[in-house]
RNA sequence: GGUCCGUUCGUCUAGUCGGUUAGGACGCCAGGUUUUCAUCCUGGAAAUCAGGGGUUCGAGUCCCCUACGGACUGCCA
């Protein structure tokens, strides 16, 4: 091993929002270069102009923002290798090009793409798989085949083409990956791909080395989907002369869809049921949203912690894992092998642990925007109360009040169910019996308050259930909710012997 | 079809050098705690380690074959 500085990169093209497999990657990539002390740049992959989405570059960048990855260089705020969108970098690729031909490592191919698509049906009508490689290439129009002069006279004219990589015969190439050990692919497998396309940009696979390589990345980590092209990278490194710099490999297994098969995609959007993106996107074209899981509820912290678990474990049995701690914990030998299905139950379970966990006064501040909309601004020590006594009933903040109402209103209606199993013929008689004594409670608080309910209870020899559970429920309006005396007080006794009155007249 | 990668409870996974009652978590079920709901606690069901062959005294762990799944197979990334 070199003592070369450990440098990553997370590389999206903006073809859209990147969903929480390209999150999981990035995550990867920066848990493993922090870990190592070294850097993480964001370069935007955008050859495919026809593919650009408005607006995807941005999301991505917010994207990471909310995650906490916090990359430090690259596109959003420079660095020494700028410009780090491809689009950008244009000029750059010409030479390596350039340098490959002039070696007969490739070539120009002016094949149209009709006729290629042509011959693709072709063979797809035959149930064969068309590819533009060493056994064919001969007969195609391309520079290998045309004089050189009638090359020149092309170019000089401006007619389209393309470069391909001239793929060896029959050569054992070698993808070391740090995940899944030695791949060994023989080159005859593989086809002369497109290395530099008709409108002046090169192709993922061109741009990719020559970036990886000139910004000196030490590590490239990165979806499974682009094993199979590893060994043209490993040939193109070796055309380029720079075999001795390759990064290592690290091809991370896929995110798989929770129901059936295939790996997750960004077109899944709102599909399956859960959110696949981490923020809400809406499409430029069809304003359609996709709901994304910062508007969902999730805190970010629990959905990397999720998607860390994601392919990856500790080796312990801890599951709670703050990103300083996963940065302590991640090592790639600790990635396993194969693809896993999202589970969005366990992503819930995550949330509901933070949830838990996080203090008073962040989650009152979480919630205070809430029920500024409601108009309603409690003092912040009542709130800090309240939000003690509910949160262990919350897996979302959004949930506070669903779990809270009946702090700061009566109820409108009773839940018919807890009506029919708490309420009978002789609760409107007791309630009333309770009543008298709250009236006659002073201090009003929640330990006096009991006791003198309980002393009534003992007295007139009641059912402590029945009578707490048919208050409750003039109280609450459903049977649910903390400590029914600490609701109390916090309504205070005039509240509370309205309600109580307001329920028997109700209720009868 | 071809190439490559993968395969331990329903799901995420532990299992790194062959000897475990195959462990944990989510979810599920039951019991306990509580005046309710939730939390929490305890317990339970749940993997013949994809299948079949080897190697070995002994294999989830090593080897081979098969099956199944996935990725890739574009002038997309």
């Amino acid at each position: 091993m070199s003592k070369q500085k450990v440098r990553v990169r997370f590389a999206p093209s903006p073809t859209g929002p990147l969903h929480i497999g390209g999150v999981r990657t990035a995550l990867y990539n920066y848990l493993f270069t922090k870990k190592l002390g070294g850097d993480m740049l964001l370069r935007i992959e955008d050859t495919d102009q026809t593919r650009y989405v408005p607006g995807a570059e941005d999301y991505i960048i917010e994207s990471l923002k909310w995650c906490g990855i916090a990359y430090n260089e690259g596109v959003g705020v420079g660095g020494p290798h700028a410009p780090y969108r491809q689009s950008e970098r244009k000029s750059i690729y010409r030479q390596y090009i350039q340098h490959l031909i002039e070696n007969n490592n490739a070539y120009y191919a002016f094949d149209t793409p009709q006729h290629l698509d042509e011959i693709r049906k072709q063979h797809e009508s035959q149930k064969k798989t068309f590819q533009y490689d060493q056994t064919n290439r001969l007969q195609f129009c391309n520079s290998l085949v045309i004089t050189a002069a009638e090359t020149k006279a092309r170019l000089e004219s401006d007619t389209p083409y393309v470069v391909r990589i001239k793929i060896p015969q029959n050569e054992e190439i070698f993808v070391n990956d740090l995940i899944r050990g030695q791949v060994r692919v023989n080159s005859s497998q593989l086809d002369d791909k497109v290395i530099f396309k008709s409108d002046g940009l090169p192709t993922y696979h061109l741009a990719n080395v020559v970036d990886d390589y000139l910004m000196e990345i030490s590590h490239v980590i990165r979806g499974e989907e682009w094993l199979p092209s590893a060994p043209l990278h490993v040939l193109l490194y070796r055309y380029l002369g720079w075999e001795d710099a390759m990064p290592q490999f690290a091809h991370l297994p896929l995110l798989l869809k929770p129901e059936g098969n295939g790996k997750l995609s960004k077109r899944d959007g709102d599909r399956l049921g859960f959110p696949v993106f981490p923020l809400q996107w809406t499409d430029p074209n069809t304003n359609e949203i996709s709901s994304g899981y910062k508007e969902s509820g999730y805190l970010a912290d629990a959905f990397i912690n999720m998607l860390a678990f994601l392919g990856w474990n500790p080796g312990t049995e801890q599951e709670i894992f703050s990103m300083e701690q996963l940065i302590e914990a991640f090592s790639l030998e600790r990635v396993g092998r194969s693809g896993s299905k999202f589970d969005p139950e366990k992503a819930k379970w995550f949330n509901h642990k933070y949830v838990q966990q996080m203090n008073n006064e962040i989650l009152a501040q979480l919630v205070t925007p809430e029920l500024a909309l409601k108009v309603i601004h409690p003092d912040n020590r009542l709130l800090l109360t309240i939000v003690g006594l509910v949160k262990n009933r919350m897996t979302f903040v959004h949930e506070f009040w669903n779990q809270a109402s009946f702090f700061f209103y009566a109820p409108n209606n009773y839940d018919s169910k807890a009506v029919k199993e708490r309420w009978n013929a002789e609760s409107a008689y007791t309630m009333k019996t309770v009543s008298t004594v709250i009236q006659t409670t002073q201090p009003f608080t929640a330990q006096d308050a009991k006791a003198r309910v309980m002393h009534h209870i003992a007295q007139q020899q009641l059912n402590t259930g029945q009578v707490m559970n048919a208050l409750r429920l003039l109280i609450v309006g459903a049977s649910k909710g903390p400590d029914l005396f600490e609701i109390i007080q916090i309504i205070g006794k005039e509240e509370t012997l309205q309600r109580i009155k307001k329920g028997i007249t109700v209720l009868g």
